[in-house]
RNA sequence: UGCCUCGUAGCCAAGCGGUAAGGCACCACACUUUGACUGUGGCAUGCGCUAGUUCGAAUCUAGCCGAGGCAG
C-alpha cells in the first residue's frame, strides 16, 4: 500500500481530497502547516485577529484536526514559520521596495508546500504528497484544473518536473460545486466553509495596515503621465500595482482613473484617465525565472499575465535557460512586472516565469 | 467703491417654478489561495445664508456672506 502525505489546510478542498485518496487505496497521512507567527513576525498593525480567543489559523487547524478524525486518518504538524519568512516572505518585501508587484504565493509553492513540505512528507514515509489544489498531472505534465472558474495552475508554475514527479491532485478532476457535495455527503465541518482567499497563510486583510508592520510609507505626488500634471498625492508606491483604480481618492473626473506606472527614485505615481488608455497597454515583455514545468516549449502558445485572467495569444522568444521574450501584438493591458507569466499550450501549463521588463514597440517603458 | 458673473453631496456637473439627473471618488457585498480588474447595491428631507412672493422655489425678489472678473 502506497502512502500518500497531503496538506491539510482545514478547508474543503484538502478535506474532500484526503477522502478521495482513502477511497482510492492509499495509506493517508494528514499534515498541517504553520506558515505565518503573528507575534514572531512582528504581525500587530491592522491585525484584525489580535483580540479573537482563537486566531484563524487555530480555528483551521481545529477543522483539519476534526476531518482528519472523521476519516481516521493521522494529522501531523509542522512549523515552517522561518522558512516562510526566509524564502518568500523577504522575496515578497523586497520585491515590493522595488516597485513591483509579486505574486507571494507562487513562491509559497516553490520553496514551502513543494519544498519545505515533501522533505517533510519524505521523513514520514511518503511515497507521494498532495494537496487540495485545482489542478491535474497527467503523464508527466501539468494540467490546468477541470474547473476552469478554480484553476490553480498558474500557482504552481514554478515547480520543477521534479517537484511534481510525485504528486497528486485529487480535486483537480472535480468541478468546485461537487467538492462541496462530496463534503456535505461526508458530514465534513468543512462543507460549507467559506474559501480561503488573500496571500497564503496570511490571510484576509487590510493591505496597507498588514504593510505598515514592515515597510516605511513615503507619501509622494500622483501625476497624470499625458498631461504631466499634478493631480494628487499617494500614501507610498508599495501600495498600488499597475490596472489599480480603487484608493487613489482621486474625484472630478469623467473616466476612472488607473495607476499606469511608478518611478521609484522621484517617488511618482503615475495615472491615466479611462480603461482603454494606451498607457496601460504593452505588446512584449522579458520574463526572467522563468521555469519549464516539461520539455515542451512551443514558441506558440497562450499566457497569463495574472490570476484568472483569459488566456492571450503569444510568441515566445528564448533568450537564454532563465529568460524569455512574450509578444503579443494585439496589445495586452496592464502586465506588470514581478506578476507572473504562465503559459499554456491548451490544458498543458507549460511553465512560468517573472515579469521584469515591459516593452511596446520594442522600447521598455519608461514609467514601469 | 461701482458694475457683471457665479455659489447644487468629497470632486466635477444637470436642473432654471412643481416637489434634487449623471459621472468620478468613497463604502458594502459578490467574485478571488497575489494589492488587482470586473460586477451589483448604497451614497444631498436638501441645492451659500436669511427673509419674502407663491398652493408650491434649487429655480423669482431683496439683503447678507463667499469666489472670480471688469471698471479703477
Amino acid at each position: 500500500m502506497k502512502t500518500v502525505v497531503i496538506g491539510m489546510s482545514g478547508g474543503v478542498d484538502s478535506s474532500v481530497a484526503a477522502i478521495l485518496l482513502k477511497e482510492q487505496g492509499y495509506n493517508v497521512i494528514g499534515l498541517f502547516m504553520r506558515n505565518w507567527d503573528t507575534s514572531v513576525n512582528g504581525d500587530y498593525l491592522g491585525n484584525p485577529d489580535l483580540n479573537e480567543s482563537i486566531c484563524p489559523q487555530e480555528q483551521d487547524y481545529n477543522d483539519a484536526i476534526k476531518v482528519c478524525e472523521k476519516l481516521d486518518i493521522p494529522l501531523k504538524r509542522v512549523d515552517f514559520v522561518k522558512e516562510y519568512w526566509d524564502y518568500v516572505f523577504t522575496y515578497f518585501l523586497d520585491e515590493l521596495k522595488r516597485g513591483r508587484t509579486p505574486n507571494p504565493d507562487i513562491m509559497c509553492n516553490k520553496y514551502i508546500k513543494f519544498d519545505m513540505f515533501i522533505k517533510h512528507a519524505v521523513k514520514l514515509g511518503a511515497d507521494y504528497i498532495a494537496t487540495g489544489h485545482y489542478a491535474r498531472m497527467k503523464d508527466g505534465y501539468l494540467l490546468r484544473g477541470v474547473d476552469d472558474n478554480k484553476d490553480q495552475s498558474y500557482f504552481l508554475s514554478q515547480l520543477s518536473k521534479e517537484q511534481l514527479s510525485n504528486v497528486l491532485f485529487p480535486v483537480g478532476d472535480l468541478e468546485k460545486p461537487v467538492v462541496r457535495k462530496i463534503a456535505l455527503e461526508n458530514d465534513l465541518i468543512t462543507a460549507r466553509k467559506k474559501d480561503s482567499t488573500g496571500i497564503c497563510f496570511i490571510g484576509e486583510r487590510n493591505f496597507k495596515h498588514f504593510l505598515e508592520n514592515y515597510l516605511p510609507n513615503t507619501k509622494g505626488d500622483i501625476i497624470n503621465i499625458e498631461t504631466n500634471k499634478l493631480v494628487g498625492s499617494h500614501v507610498g508606491l508599495m501600495y498600488y500595482t499597475i490596472g489599480q483604480r480603487k484608493g487613489l481618492n482621486l474625484g472630478g473626473n469623467l473616466q476612472r482613473l488607473f495607476v499606469v506606472g511608478k518611478d521609484t527614485t522621484k517617488n511618482i505615481l503615475y495615472v491615466a484617465l479611462g480603461d482603454d488608455n494606451e498607457y496601460l497597454y504593452t505588446d512584449s515583455c522579458v520574463v526572467e525565472q522563468m521555469n519549464w514545468n516539461s520539455d515542451l516549449k512551443p514558441l506558440k502558445c497562450t499566457a497569463k499575465f495574472r490570476y484568472r485572467q483569459k488566456d492571450n495569444n503569444v510568441e515566445i522568444e528564448i533568450i537564454d535557460d532563465t529568460h524569455i521574450l512574450v509578444k503579443y501584438p494585439q496589445l495586452v493591458s496592464s502586465v506588470t512586472p514581478g506578476q507572473a507569466c504562465v503559459l499554456y499550450d491548451g490544458e498543458i501549463c507549460l511553465g512560468g516565469g517573472i515579469i521584469s521588463k515591459v516593452l511596446k514597440n520594442n522600447k521598455e517603458l519608461w514609467y514601469l
